[in-house]
DNA sequence: AAAATTCTACCGACCGGACGTTAGGGAAAC
DNA sequence: GTTTCCCTAACGTCCGGTCGGTAGAATTTT
């Protein structure tokens, strides 16, 4: 694939990952893609579109995944277990995207950043209704769902800041030891 | 108290929690504390060691609140519990600091960044130190050492993201939910 | 105790450089 | 012959940091 844009998100994906947003400069980005600064301009219009098409691309198919590996169960634990093990494999999968998605926010203009902050909303609402339904069915104990899904939440995508792609765990390993510590958490038999 | 040193600590704090380290500029900071932005070269030598003070100070101070949560019981489950709650309490207490402590250590030079990570890998191994007592004396049940304790860390960590100090929720409120949802996960009924 | 010196805290002006972005041109592809 | 894609060159801005200086408090010398 010789595109030229793919080639520019990618290689800016991996400078903020490992830079940061602000700390890589657009000569920075063009020096890895072998091409002048100016010629970001021909695919991008600024810094900020570029860092944004990257973000909305990201939660998008996050929701995406997400969506789909709920389809497989009607029962609720089950529907957890897979939300928690696609959310889990998703960040660790796609480290540095969701890396960025979760630390470069900041960069956004304030629409844009509604716009994503929007999205992440939309999935954590997703969440929020396992929760709330597992309690309701007794499947989970009672507790205040928002903090519940944050901690959920959080846990895993904290995955992404830590993981290291050829370590000791493999992805699969690391859901499921996250699957089940945050299954016994819900159901609170302590 | 009417030392500028510590007020433009203070500021700094405000404003790198607020914008990010990188958004703020020195004559931020100047304007925030009323003087010229040549002054702040009077206190800090330069903008990174500003962060660095920052930084150092709140893990220093993390570490001794997490000690001597601990010195109270010989209890393994006790101290582990005790040791969430400190690690949560500080995280919320002291939000913007420990954000930025967890957000912003790409502002610092490779020196400053090895002594804070340093810092940083101390406090873990005390916690990762319970955890494998624990697990020896079964009172937890086993697991990965290191999984565990960067999703116990990490968990309590993330609430100084969104935490609001006005909230529905207190601190000891969230402190008693985490507390229970650990110790859970680590026993591993399920 | 007065004079001389040093120190503290700050200011206004400025510098070099980097950065995001734009203008305009040229070659090649369609 | 128009569109695509990338180039060279430059522009304006902002930022971290420096410099020389000043007013006054504190300290030392005489």
């Amino acid at each position: 694939m010789n595109n030229m844009k793919e080639t520019i998100r990618s290689v800016s994906v991996e400078l903020f990952f490992k830079k940061g947003y602000f700390a890589t400069s657009i000569s920075d980005i063009a020096n890895g893609c072998g091409i002048q600064k100016a010629s970001i301009y021909h695919h991008y219009a600024s810094k900020e579109e570029l860092l944004f098409s990257i973000l909305k691309g990201t939660m998008d198919d996050l929701t995406d995944c997400l969506k789909a590996s709920l389809a497989g169960s009607d029962d609720v634990e089950q529907q957890m277990r897979a939300a928690v093990r696609s959310h889990v494999r998703f960040h660790l999968e796609r480290q540095k995207e969701t890396f960025i998605a979760n630390s470069e926010l900041r960069g956004l203009t304030s629409e844009h950043h509604k716009i994503i902050v929007q999205k992440r909303n939309e999935y954590e609402r997703i969440f929020q209704n396992l929760i709330h339904e597992g309690s309701e069915k007794g499947v989970f104990s009672r507790g205040d769902v928002k903090i519940l899904s944050y901690a959920i939440l959080t846990l895993c995508t904290a995955g992404a800041t830590w993981f290291k792609p050829d370590g000791r765990l493999s992805i699969e390993e690391i859901a499921a030891i996250y699957d089940g510590f945050i299954i016994s958490g819900l159901k609170q038999s302590v």
